[in-house]
DNA sequence: TAATATACCGACCGACGGTTTGTATAATTG
DNA sequence: CAATTATACAAACCGTCGGTCGGTATATTA
């Protein structure tokens, strides 16, 4: 006998692995709630017991995919000598791991089309934004750097990396030299002068 | 008697300001095509002839959008000693002449919504970014800066600019000090040995 | 003035996201 | 271990969307 549990999980399961496959090879507008129905052999009383809307499951695609990349990049970080260092590794390490794009077309893609650019920024503070304010909170208590509006340079930081990984999809140029210099340069304009080794 | 070069600039141009009105007063979902028509009198006879899609008419007022918004930012900047310097100022101009919010919604919202953000980026490409390689170039040019990849470095201020203009939309704060020093870091970073004065 | 091209109307279409009613199966209860 | 209830799903159905198409009135051209 099959439990309840074991089912729910499944089905909601192969739901969110459908819709992402789907996204991935025919793209967000071909991606209609009836044939991704057809291809998980459910239907739709399945979809709506499982989920409020279709919105609902880009939402929680969505999610899924920007917490895993946070904390890929995160493990990818070890421990660094400063606060700083870790930071614009981490940032390196956002880019690097972008090998397969499936990540960044659903962060890039998915995410503004299907949610509005608002509602996915939102999702993306939730988690990504937070660690970017957290490292430089740390940084600060460190007394490595002296932030005026911290927020804003999380914002500016997740701007650079954003776009690199845009601009890595785009052309086939590698924007990790640049990028870094980049990153250096601004968390180098509020660094203490006590850190200052220039 | 009316010719029909008045009608017909009339009529597209009714059903283009239509289109923004709906979409700045009640967002891009909420903006179908048969409630605009209800608005302008006009049917979907006239709609299609004058458009192929609905999103061929979301990107002529996208591009509408992006262009006077450069060109404003770009008028508002006069003469500076360096390239540089004229570069970080038009950077600084687009931020500050974000007062009505409808130029930025359209460019942030409507446009990756309705368009894609890679369509949306394309258009923007074509002049957006543009401006910023030609003026880097300059900058380049006059020895003031070198540069390894021009076009993340233009990439990247835009995203820069983009970014802020968000958050100011988001948050009451102004971020015009830290962007300032932040483009300026940017650049120093990539400044030549003859032209560094620090 | 006759012939043609343009501007527009509005009924119509397929497909979409979403709702609802019905049913088999698992879980709970006395 | 029945009887009842809650869960998981099926599928017919609905309103609305973007878009098409044949027809008509007005302007342009020959």
């Amino acid at each position: 006998m099959v439990t309840q549990q074991q089912r729910r999980a499944e089905t909601r399961g192969k739901l969110l692995k459908t819709f992402r496959d789907s996204f991935l090879e025919n793209g967000f507008d071909a991606t209609t709630t009836q044939s991704v129905l057809a291809r998980t052999g459910l239907s739709k009383g399945a979809l709506y017991h499982h989920f409020q809307s279709k919105t609902e499951i880009m939402e929680a695609i969505y999610q899924n995919e920007s917490h895993a990349a946070i904390d890929a990049a995160l493990a990818a970080t070890g421990a660094r000598a400063t606060h700083v260092d870790r930071l614009r590794d981490t940032c390196v390490a956002w880019i690097r791991q972008v090998e397969s794009r499936d990540t960044s077309r659903i962060l890039f893609e998915l995410g503004p089309a299907a949610l509005g650019r608002k509602r996915a920024k939102e999702i993306e503070d939730e988690y990504s934004l937070r660690h970017f304010e957290k490292m430089l909170a740390q940084a600060e208590a460190a007394g490595e750097i002296e932030l005026r509006d911290p927020k804003l340079m999380a914002a500016l930081l997740n701007a650079l990396v954003g776009e690199s990984v845009i601009y890595k999809l785009q052309t086939a140029n590698d924007p990790i030299p640049d990028l870094t210099v980049a990153i250096e340069a601004l968390l180098d304009s509020c660094r203490t002068r006590k850190s200052d080794t220039r």
